[in-house]
DNA sequence: AATGAATGAGGGTTCATTCAT
DNA sequence: GATGAATGAACCCTCATTCAT
């Protein structure tokens, strides 16, 4: 009776889910979750209303394989993996343009993450917890065994690499998604030596931090 | 005609407007706009639900309305004010430690920016250019003329405003909505001076910028 | 207590009640009963939407008290009045311009009645029994005795009337309001005369009844 | 994939729309176009609320979809050339018994036309434009060349074919859908007879055009 | 497996009417 | 009398999901 082989049936049968997903997701960073029908996702993908349901068990459970298929938890895994034997000028300097050019071929699941974070916060502590956390923690070890000793007692390490996460996102957010790289361009090299040098150095290394300088006032022109 | 002055009216119309936003505001942070009805709205501000178009046109309407009234602007506005004056260390710190009790006690608007955001970026582009790059800019000034002179030539000041604002969203976020902090708690006040630190001098301060060293391994003094 | 007197005070009352009858006549004619809501009424009216229902007890009552006080009936019945001594050439001609120009005068009625006739069937078969079979009946007595004897057992006098009443209000409708006038103008001395000629004559009045001849027939070619 | 052949899904398909098209037809005659939900023809169609929706995109392009199935235009257009050949007699005979079987057969589709006309008058001009018009002056021409020769100067042909159907038309309401012909009943077969009679010869026949008689004078008895 | 007609709950919105002021 | 906020029923329409074919 089956003429098709299984395991082609069932690569068959994964293309079908791979290609919904991938509309799904599409579709859902431009529009949203709630925005899109069924029937216009299926009908991107070619198939019919009906067909969705023999691939998905329903509209929420497509979001979740979604999500599932496009994690950057092993992407980011691999890059720190991949980082920990540089030293902390050339990690942090990969870090910086790895994230970056992840973000920018990932800008659908930028959104749709964004999006849908607030809804699903219960799920996501979850997440945070399971890989969120342990990959925070690497990278923190990381770093505190690479800066200077006395610094690694002055900041938070895990929130040092929560910081460097943020600043990488919410520059990509506003320079590719929301324009403003159209009205102060900056090319992609200038922004990421930028992140690097800010979270290496900060923008007054020089300063020391015990006694901060009224920077302008020229101390005793005498 | 009117037995109820005019003032006192006013006051209750507007009184009513504020409840309805407040309770749209806290309802859409929680479960998203689409998800949720205006019925929802309307029944959890003890209204009907036609009442509820007799103080806004429609619920987009209403969004609008939510954003208006929570704007940010104001206040990052008043921020940079209020910093002029202050050393780069006191301005830094009182940014700092100004947008995360600011983040605070807006923590639905900041849920319902990031879920609205990705299906209103058309939108969201016309705020940026008349709201987030000037304001961005006066910061960026600000900082050009209050870090060492050679450090401004290093790095794009305009980044380097977005990053602060990156670090301080993304630790927020991590911190107080995915519940970070109750697997590594760490003190508002450890954070925000992280994060102030690490935006003047960065992870590595005394390591000179041209001549990346090896940050363990002392290279043989011999 | 009561400043204005009462005379006075019902003055006021029904130049109210009127010029929200007019305002309603006039938007039913352009909207429809069912698309044009109270509160429009009242806006343009200048009044608060709950001013309505001072004068009126619902806005089904309005349509009824809007078609009565545009009852065409009294103008009919002068009309045919009026006609009574005179010939009937001079009678039909007269009728003719009588109503095209009350037609002209109250197009808003006649498009108001168009469109709610068919609602009210039963209401209007009422007056039909009450109001227009007398005056149909009543003319239809002046036709038959002003007419050649012989072509009263010809014709039923009755639907005669009736007939000339549709040529002219169809010819109305479809010159005045429907916008033929603007393709094929026929000036409205030319419509008045054509209608009374039909009515008079018809169209080939020198064909004798019993004889019908096919009209292109030459005239024996002896 | 179908298990159903195209050409008999198509006729159930066709068969449906047509039910819900009749199903619409006859309560819109009744009630009102805005006064009959789409709840209401669906559940006299015996088909769900939403099941209309597969149907027919919206209310509005149903009516249109309507007024297209039950266009009277191709029965006028059938009419006319039918008649072309016959004498004025059997075809203003003709045309009149033509048109009142028609309207008895389509009661609903005048009851809806009278009661949309008058909201839809812009678009109903572009009909009248398209339609009416050519087959009024096809109409006028046909009578043109079929009356005397004189009398085609002394009446305006185009507005005499809208008197006829002005006559047909009003008496038909009148008669069969405001009852008045439960008080005055006349034989269909009257009715005709009259009509036609009087489009061609008048009341008067007899009575010359240019010296219209006192009716009443006594014909001199000397 | 594939289809698309069918469903009915639910959503946003309108509106005639009421009523306290 | 005059007002306009308040109401809730009703409306049109959408959509996730089911199911017979």
């Amino acid at each position: 009776m089956a003429r098709i082989p299984a395991s082609q049936r069932d690569a068959f049968y994964e293309a079908r889910r791979s290609e919904l997903a991938d509309v799904a997701l599409k579709l859902w960073a431009e529009q949203g979750y709630d925005t899109t029908s069924v029937a216009e996702i299926a009908r991107e993908a070619g198939v019919a209303k009906g067909t969705f349901y023999v691939y998905f068990e329903s509209k929420q459970s497509l979001l979740l394989d979604v999500l599932r298929r496009n994690s950057l938890v092993p992407n980011v895994l691999r890059l720190i993996d991949d980082l920990q034997h540089d030293s902390l000028e050339t990690a942090v300097s990969g870090f910086v343009r790895g994230a970056w050019s992840h973000l920018s071929e990932h800008r659908e699941l930028v959104l749709l993450v964004m999006r849908e974070l607030p809804t699903h916060l219960d799920e996501a502590r979850e997440v945070v917890e399971r890989v969120i956390v342990p990959s925070n923690e690497a990278l923190a070890g990381y770093l505190e065994s690479h800066i200077p000793s006395g610094r690694a007692a002055e900041l938070s390490t895990v929130i040092s690499v929560r910081a460097l996460v943020g600043m990488i996102l919410v520059v990509f957010i506003s320079q590719e998604l929301l324009g403003a790289g159209r009205h102060l361009p900056v090319s992609e090299d200038d922004i990421t030596k930028t992140l690097t040098e800010l979270f290496l150095r900060g923008v007054a290394p020089d300063a020391p931090a015990d006694a901060p300088p009224s920077p302008r006032a020229p101390k005793d022109p005498t």
